[in-house]
DNA sequence: ATGCCTTGTTGAGCAGTGCTCAACGGAGCA
DNA sequence: TGCTCCGTTGAGCACTGCTCAACAAGGCAT
């Protein structure tokens, strides 16, 4: 409310924003203001209001850019949901067999730094909302393909099942464990390592041998 | 918005609702109501407007119950929490062995009915909002604490952080698969026990012997 | 330069929503 | 008959999402 008590038109623009951008760069720049804002609270909380004041721009010039609030804060997920899947994503020069670990230990970073935003995108929003549900479906398949990869096993409905539900448990235990840290970082790691493990097991199909086939 | 086209001030009050209930019980209506509506949109869309229509009172009477709209979201959503704990919860006189599976099938069918409301409650409103963060994790507690008497298993630290990971997995798990159904439900079940088994097998501490202290 | 046109931008203003508050009125009781 | 709770009302304020007609700052042809 009263942050610069400024009723002067000016109010404190974020960037000084001569004026009169490119388009283009308008829309980076609200959506990345959107995002900055998007790690102090929930986005419904995020005004119009106040992201076209940090803009120094009028409240009607967000319109043009994003027809309803609404698409402004899917424009919003879309990024932040980017640039979480890019963080994940594969190590590249790393051996074969420490590609899980440091898939999780990155992921595990991931959601210490940026917890808040991170739970204000994925519990923050999602009910009953179909679009922002499926921004978030699509980029929990990135990551069960980065997990599989790292894996190297070969996606199946049954594994990205699986793996997605692991994801699930890695959100809800480094999110509890933050609160909570009953044990060393590196044993979570640990923890969370084995139990993917144990959850994709090769032995999901119950009518097979247990060995599974041809291993 | 023009559900029932009424401008009358009748409005269709959901029950015929003489007037001047006891306050108890006025609050118990409200609740009632926006249990209802939580059923058909996420709690942000239910306004103060359509829950006072519906009960056939003023808007300002709602102010009355709930000091702040916000007031009774919580309300809500403390009513929701309670009756999916209530229904998760323990089976009784069901034998020993089958107590986790049963509390499992009892959780999947919940998730399977409740599927939008649930979400809705979970992933709708937790984002940034440190009251709704804490009633969901006290409901969260409570499901842990059922699961572990299921499993017979006495409450640890460790242990607790690994159960709620899983219910995280359990949630991610389901409502996957209620969207793509790549196995029939009892196998769903099945995979579920195992990976509670397997995760918290007596192995947590690496310190330990490999078999665990005096089993 | 001059006029024109494209296009980013404005600001008043409407509608809807959360919330307040002074006043009302029916039920019970002396 | 009058008094007093107390559930209830409804006008109204502040704020926010959203619209729209008008504006102004370059670039382009003349």
């Amino acid at each position: 409310m009263a942050v610069n008590a400024g009723q002067a038109p000016a109010g404190v623009p974020d960037p000084p924003s001569g004026k009169r951008l490119p388009a283009a760069e308008r829309r980076r720049q609200l959506i990345g203001i959107g995002l900055q804002l998007l790690t102090e609270r929930p986005l419904g909380e995020i005004t119009v209001e106040e992201v076209s004041r940090r803009a120094g721009i009028s409240r009607g010039l967000l319109f043009n850019y994003f027809p309803t609030r609404r698409d402004y804060h899917l424009a919003i997920i879309r990024a932040a949901m980017r640039r979480m899947s890019r963080i994940a994503e594969p190590p590249e020069e790393v051996a074969e067999d420490m590609r899980v670990k440091v898939v999780i230990e990155r992921f595990v970073a991931f959601l210490e730094r940026r917890r808040d935003p991170y739970v204000a995108i994925i519990r923050g929003v999602a009910g009953g909302d179909a679009e922002v549900a499926e921004i978030y479906a699509e980029s929990r398949n990135l990551l069960v393909g980065v997990v599989l990869r790292a894996l190297g096993r070969r996606p199946t409905p049954a594994l990205e099942l699986l793996v997605a539900g692991w994801l699930g448990f890695v959100e809800e235990t480094v999110l509890t464990w933050v609160n909570r840290p009953v044990m060393p970082r590196h044993e979570l790691v640990r923890l969370l390592e084995r139990a993917l493990l144990a959850i994709v097991e090769r032995r999901t199909a119950p009518r097979d041998l247990p060995n599974g086939p041809a291993a």
